[in-house]
RNA sequence: GGCCCCGUCGUCCAGCGGUCUAGGACGCCGGCCUUUCAAGCCGGUAACGCGGGUUCGAAUCCCGUCGGGGCUACCA
């Protein structure tokens, strides 16, 4: 069979994480089978519909490397993907539904319906129930398709196994609105069939949609494809992913410094494991190894440490320390809110190697050399407090005094100055070299010494060094 | 309320009747290394929701129960 799959995502927000992880499900089901990936947009709602979030969606995709054959933006033999221009089409499918049978106008009002819906809840009823075709039949208001109660609707999930639904859950849904636009589950369906789509693989929230789907499928004479419902994301709390459990947009984490190697793999394993024992792995083994009838059923948790994790392992074990430099640059740019200069960037290329086994994701990276692009550092009072003790001013004198004697300005001979030192004055390292740490990058926490000192470069360190012992002797007072 | 889905460490995933004293990863805890922080290495913590069956034997099959989630619009 030759496998086509789709995503139709709807241009009313940025791409969701949901979004992307049920996109790259789709597309590593494709290529795994040799069969075409297509993105379709979805914007029957059209007022909530614009260009600006569809550009992110695709922007998205591109960003994850889920490349489409078909589609928005590339093209193929049905159109423009674009659902907003076919409602001509979605009203003449709803109508030749009309025609033979299958659906029927209704022109009941909203309050009618309500008191439909109450009275079969009373019951114990599924809602829907007593919206059935009524006797005098409308010719004008909504197109509903007619549920046929003759037989339960069943059908095999790929993932889930045997499904039955019986008919009197079904309601008579609304396809074609009284405005004459089409619902979701007309317009996608029509799309599902004339694009030839051989499977559906969506979230699980659409699972109760599906039988409508088939059903509709049906009624237009086409073979309706094989289904797949993705277990759902869920948020810290256990439910469905959303905006209150922090970022959902694929975007923020593009922005953020996640790598997109690590968000496909993050997202790969949301569901799905190459093998018992793999964590990492790229593009090329998941295709290879994918299997849509081994994807998990039950809901996964989102994980931010664990991608956080995962984010650091890609900065620190698939990327040289140039690609890491540059891929940082834009990131670190943003942070220090202006373009570094070429003796800016020499200094960082110089500090990168040792920048990037700290970090989890680039946007940090500005956090760790911030110290390397001010005038004065700010000293953090925690660092201060925590580091500067009695003899503090001593070991910046010493240290000083020794720095200034350096020749050349570079890690070897500023090490083996300081190294010195602290064997000249008989004190650890760790207390020997925090108060210098401090005094230069303004915090407890850096880079290296040696090599932040010498990326410094010299009349920046010494002047450092002097600000922070005059504070010091200020503070301690005669 | 009705219908549907799901139920293995805190989290993600492995397990598809015996090889499970349940495996891998994140996290957490401890140790080593160490100029801070990371990283790295070593070790540890921690789960088959519960109750019945079926079977010589069940995390694996069946039923029930409890729990969680989804859907229930002229949104998608």
């Amino acid at each position: 069979m030759t496998v086509r799959v789709r995503i139709a995502p709807s241009p009313t927000g940025f791409l969701h994480v949901g979004n992307a992880r049920a996109a790259l499900f789709n597309w590593l089901f494709a290529r795994h089978e040799g069969g075409t990936f297509i993105v379709r947009i979805d914007d029957t709602d059209v007022a909530r519909s614009s260009p600006e979030f569809e550009e992110d969606i695709l922007g998205g995709l591109r960003w994850l490397g889920l490349d489409w054959d078909e589609g928005v933006g590339v093209g193929g033999p049905h159109g423009t993907y674009r659902q907003s221009d076919r409602f001509d089409r979605y009203r003449e499918v709803a109508e030749a539904l009309v025609e033979a049978g299958h659906a029927y106008y209704d022109d009941r009002d909203p309050a009618e319906l309500d008191e439909l819906r109450a009275r079969a809840q009373r019951e114990g009823r599924h809602p829907g129930f007593y919206i059935r075709r009524p006797e005098r039949e409308a010719t004008a208001g909504v197109i509903r398709f007619s549920v046929p109660q003759t037989r339960p609707v069943t059908f095999t999930d790929v993932i889930r196994g045997e499904m039955v639904f019986t008919p009197d859950v079904i309601d008579d849904f609304v396809i074609l609105r009284s405005d004459g636009t089409p619902t979701y589950h007309l317009a996608s369906t029509t799309d599902d069939v004339d694009y030839g789509i051989s499977h559906v693989v969506r979230g699980e929230d659409l699972l109760p949609s599906t039988p409508k789907h088939l059903l509709l499928a049906q009624a237009m004479g086409a073979e309706p494809p094989i289904y797949a419902h993705l277990p759902l994301l869920f948020g810290p709390d256990g439910k469905k992913l959303s905006k209150r459990h922090g970022d959902t947009a694929l975007r923020a984490y593009r922005e953020a410094g996640y790598l997109p190697e690590a968000m496909f793999n993050y997202l790969a394993l949301l569901g799905w494991s190459l093998d018992a024992e793999t964590t990492i792995f790229g593009r090329e083994e998941a295709v290879a190894a994918f299997d849509l009838a081994s994807v998990s059923k039950n809901p996964a948790i989102f994980d931010r440490d664990k991608l956080d994790w995962m984010n650091g392992e890609y900065i620190r074990t698939r990327l040289s320390t140039e690609e890491f430099a540059d891929r940082a640059r834009p990131f670190l740019e943003t942070g220090l809110g202006r373009r570094l200069t070429d003796a800016e960037w020499e200094a960082f290329v110089a500090l990168a190697p040792l920048v990037q086994e700290r970090v989890k994701v680039l946007a940090d990276v500005a956090d760790q050399v911030r110290f390397l692009y001010v005038e004065e550092v700010e000293y953090d009072e925690r660092s201060w407090s925590k580091v500067m003790k009695p003899g503090s001013e001593t070991v910046l004198t010493e240290a000083l005094r020794r720095l200034e004697a350096v020749e050349a300005w570079e890690t070897d001979a500023i090490e083996a100055a300081l190294r010195q030192m602290l064997a000249d004055l008989e004190i650890g390292a760790s207390k020997g070299l925090q108060p210098i740490r401090v005094a230069v990058t303004g915090s407890s926490v850096s880079p290296p010494l040696f090599e932040s000192l010498a990326a410094l470069g010299r009349d920046r360190t010494l002047r450092r060094l002097r600000r922070a012992r005059e504070r010091l002797a200020a503070s301690a007072g005669p």
